[in-house]
DNA sequence: TCGTTATTGATATATTATATCACCTAGTAG
DNA sequence: CTACTAGGTGATATAATATATCAATAACGA
């Protein structure tokens, strides 16, 4: 288990290393992620932003910073629900596998997962017979999580 | 291929048997995504029922329209895309399996496709032991079309 | 025909997202 | 150190998608 400092620590490391900064703001909106259970909007993170460190932040410039950090595979935007979560691997070395996410639809909780290789394959096949090609083969899926399951 | 018009009757019947009413404002949102080549909005079909009927049908009764015959299986929503589409199966008999979209991000075609059933079974596996239990298997693929690919 | 239910209209408002211009700040060159 | 430049942020406007609620109307069964 890592504490939220040391993630944010990796993922600055990662920034220089990449020419790019992670500002005091982009560490604020990481932190929002990284703190949460589940997927939140560029609103909510606007809300916390301007709660926890009582400066608020415009959700204009939420949006940039989440496309920032995006673009550093820092963050997934889940285009199924409309909100976005930090990358479960931003400690990890490895390059990063396409992912694939299970999203609670009762509680926004995510996991990030990563499918059989082969099966992806398989369905590229099926796609392409279709006469589609795959543009980006991260599949987000309607799910429910235990926790949810188990209230009701 | 089917004209437009025996596809909205095969409808009615199938409503007609089901309990339900396929109204004439619902004939026309049904229409308008039959005779779409690309997955339309709620605001989209508003404007073309006004256009081609000459009669404004406010966005609230395009989304209640789109709710019903969602609930009767003429429909599918596109989540990836927030927009709609008539089922390709709407004049077939048998029962209607889990539908699995690809999309083209570019133009909005969307095909309707079936996947390998034993394919499905896998990925529920690998949901399971995530913890997450596939609320529906309905899969929506962001792709790019042969006809977009071509254009470039 | 009357009363009930289903359908539609009208209005307000929430939520997610993009476009644009102005301002500020950190890093660089001189 | 200062002025310049590019990157980052603020502010405002507006678009696009969606939900909630109450009123009006149309269809149906008795
Ligand atoms: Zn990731
Ligand atoms: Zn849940
Ligand atoms: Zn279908
Ligand atoms: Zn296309």
């Amino acid at each position: 288990m890592q504490t939220v400092r040391s993630i944010i620590n990796h993922a600055e490391k990662h920034c220089k290393s990449n020419g790019s900064r992670l500002t005091q703001k982009r560490k604020q909106v990481l932190e929002g992620l990284l703190q949460s259970e589940k997927a939140l909007s560029a609103y909510e993170l606007a809300d916390y932003c301007a709660k926890k460190f009582d400066q608020s932040l415009p959700a204009m410039s939420v949006y940039r910073i989440l496309e920032f950090l995006q673009q550093e595979q820092l963050v997934h935007k889940l285009n199924l629900a409309n909100k976005y979560v930090a990358c479960s691997h931003i400690t990890c070395d490895h390059a990063h596998d396409v992912p694939q996410f299970l999203i609670c639809s009762n509680c926004q909780r995510v996991e990030e997962i990563s499918i059989n290789k082969s099966m992806i394959e398989e369905l590229q096949l099926n796609v392409e017979e279709a006469g589609f090609h795959l543009a980006s083969p991260q599949l987000e899926m309607n799910c429910i999580c235990d926790q949810c399951i188990d209230k009701k």
